[in-house]
DNA sequence: ATGGCTTTCTTCATACGCGTATTATAGTCC
DNA sequence: GGACTATAATACGCGTATGAAGAAAGCCAT
């Protein structure tokens, strides 16, 4: 993400969000140190929890964004040589994004960033701010819905 | 912003971006209502709480982000008309940001706006919730700090 | 005063997100 | 079988973020 939402004072909206970024800030540069980025290694996680391959409307859904990123996304990690396109056998519009190798391999190092990074983070709340967290992470994300009128 | 961090079960790093990412979405909305978005009404409140005007350095300061994302927003917001950009009397390197009529009228409506969304967001939240997060946000920004080495 | 650092802004490359064409392939219906 | 529609990926434009490198202006010290 990156945010750059400065200013803060209180619980508001902008406090939460300027949260958000440094928290994402944190975990990126994390990340970084092993090649990888959030979204990248969201990406290699679906495509892993999926058997190793996609497709990218597929990784698209799963990612819950839209399609032209993923080409995108994909873009870079082909780049980066963690995934190959490799055409569908069962329907030739379909490309199917596979992770290599490497792209194993940067998911290993990755995950165990991101799990550090957790601790690190979530070490200095206590068992009731976590379960707060929870509550108000579900309320916030709730209430947009039904106050959709 | 859009974060793509999609996941979420439990109270973990992702399932707080994801919730980051939903409200920056819903803000950004209502905003988009009057032709604004978060880093512009940022932009401009800084401008208009130092009394209309800033050199770009200063703007980026207080926005906590780097020059040249300004010198970007300062574009944008230049062609939007809500901001001009005018020669520094004191320092011919520098440039001013003044924010024009127009500006200070979408500021108006950006802040209402805006004031509307957290409403809706926040109303959801009990009163100790709003206390939990408070805490919550002010450990995880200086949890990063102190565990630095 | 000139040569060298610092500061200010801009420009460029990159990453990531969105939405909207556009193109190729598949499936369907007349 | 040929036209229509649905779907997959991509291309393109744009907003927002970063960082590195450049140009112009100021400042300092010899």
């Amino acid at each position: 993400m990156g945010s750059s939402v400065a200013d803060c004072r209180g619980a508001g909206v902008l406090a939460l969000l300027h949260a958000a970024g440094a928290v994402e800030t944190f975990v990126d540069a994390k990340l970084s140190a092993v090649g990888l980025s959030l979204p990248k290694l969201a990406a290699l996680d679906r495509l892993i929890r999926a058997g190793g391959s996609l497709p990218l409307g597929q990784l698209a859904e799963r990612l819950a964004c839209v399609r032209s990123n993923v080409t995108q996304l994909v873009d870079r990690l082909d780049a980066d040589g963690l995934v190959t396109r490799e055409p569908d056998p069962n329907d030739r519009r379909s490309r199917l994004a596979v992770v290599t190798e490497a792209g194993r391999l940067a998911y290993e190092k990755g995950s165990r960033a991101h799990l550090e990074a957790e601790r690190r983070l979530f070490g200095a709340l206590s068992s009731e701010d976590s379960a707060s967290l929870a509550v108000i992470i579900e309320k916030l994300t709730t209430a947009r819905l039904t106050t959709h009128d």
